[in-house]
DNA sequence: TCGTGTTGGTGTCAAAATGACACTTATAAT
DNA sequence: ATTATAAGTGTCATTTTGACACCAACACGA
């Protein structure tokens, strides 16, 4: 049997990374030749169309697996965009045609965020040569209304790990240190905190375990390492003890 | 010019009230007859297909004026459901077929959520004599799959209102007790609070203004009436002086 | 080996917020 | 006048917050 693409449905991935300082997010390059030319370039997020017979969810998935080689991360659905016109400008329609599509079907796009620390890529990224790590803060002017899928992904994470502190640690490896965390706080949600009162809540939040083990490797004082612990979180938050926000 | 609905993509809005005690959700009986006999019945949201050419936020809007003849309520997306097989149930399948649709097309539904008070309905209810207020308690067993886009509805509104205390005044008349807010933030999170602690809290927010009236037609003490000051919170909230959650 | 640069790590105190708790008041109906 | 019902109110002990400055450990180069 044959799978046929949806021409009208598809999925966008928002795929974040977090490399200890900064948020990054992953992007495809977008080149448009003319012959040898190049006439224009811009980056734009990972999607595909989604296949008729296909689960959105799995179709998310299946866009981890085809640009980053793996899908055992945090993927969820944020919100879908549908303004009749959001795939209409002049490079966009260029695009489209280019490919083979026709540029006048309006095209529905379900967008999901991943999380993940930058690290858990670094052997992966060969995969595809066009596709790199962005700083959150450089990625603007992207294709089609990425900029708009991006912003809204920024503050969809934001409200989800306001809400649920453990979506976050899906931004850290395994073993991070406190100041790596706070790092991730401070760069997710744009503030700053002190340094000792962070530690301390940190601290008695009561689901991370500090760890018999030292960040090593570096030019100054060896860091403590941390492991979030998801059963005590489950526990914390049944019996309403999860103190939620830093 | 003819427009045309999308067969395969859908809208299906969850429109909640609160009366000032619990929490309801509006649902329209399905009936289904053979002849004269009543074969079966049950319930579902408010939900329609969207023109080919139609903003999604609009066909929502749309549904909206449908079904209860306002629009300008609060309105927001909040989750796309696409299983392959999500109308895939006897009674679905025979519905469809019998309203002249293929049953094995494959519908994407957006989900959107209102909320208003119910007494904002009192006149308009008329205007379908099968759509009725449901206790949320006791809206189960829905058609397609209507008891998961309820509850998906419901925490997204939880969480929501926790992050933005805002959109639950969408919930209240303009003018309410300190006891409607608190049976309202009860009834949405589904948990109790000590009333005078409730009401410091309450009042310290800052958003709320005191009016010099009073509820009266009751058979007890009247309460004072408050209403919510946007301008109010919006400096609270630019200055980063919002407390949220009750 | 000593100094320097850099990040890790720690404690106190005053102010504010929280949570527990019980009685009086105003009204309409009888 | 009595009754039933929901409104409204204050205190105190405990916990949480936010502000604030210095020493410790390591790698590297002089």
């Amino acid at each position: 049997m044959v799978r046929k693409l949806n021409d009208a449905l598809s999925v966008d991935c928002v795929i974040l990374g977090f490399d200890g300082k900064d948020l990054n997010v992953l992007l495809i390059d977008r080149r448009f030749y003319e012959g040898e030319k190049l006439l224009w370039e811009d980056k734009s997020l990972t999607g595909n169309h989604i296949y008729e017979d296909e689960d959105i969810d799995v179709a998310a998935s299946r866009i981890l697996i085809d640009w980053i080689g793996i899908n055992n991360i945090y993927l969820e659905q944020f919100h879908t965009f549908g303004e009749p016109d959001r795939v209409n400008r002049p490079h966009d329609r260029q695009w489209i045609a280019a490919s083979g599509r026709n540029p006048d079907t309006r095209i529905i796009s379900v967008g999901y965020v991943a999380l993940l620390p930058t690290v858990q890529l670094d052997s992966n990224l060969k995969l595809h040569e066009n596709v790199r790590w962005y700083n959150i803060d450089s990625a603007t002017n992207l294709a089609f209304d990425h900029d708009l899928i991006l912003d809204t992904a920024l503050k969809y994470i934001r409200h989800k790990i306001e809400l649920d502190p453990s979506a976050g640690f899906a931004l850290l490896p395994e073993k991070f240190t406190l100041t790596q965390l706070q790092n991730m706080y401070e760069s997710v949600f744009k503030v700053s905190y002190d340094k000792r009162n962070f530690r301390r809540k940190a601290i008695k939040v009561g689901y991370m375990e500090p760890l018999e083990e030292w960040q090593g490797g570096r030019t100054n004082k060896p860091a403590q390492l941390y492991r979030y612990n998801q059963e005590r979180y489950d526990v914390l938050q049944k019996n309403g003890r999860l103190s939620s926000i830093f």
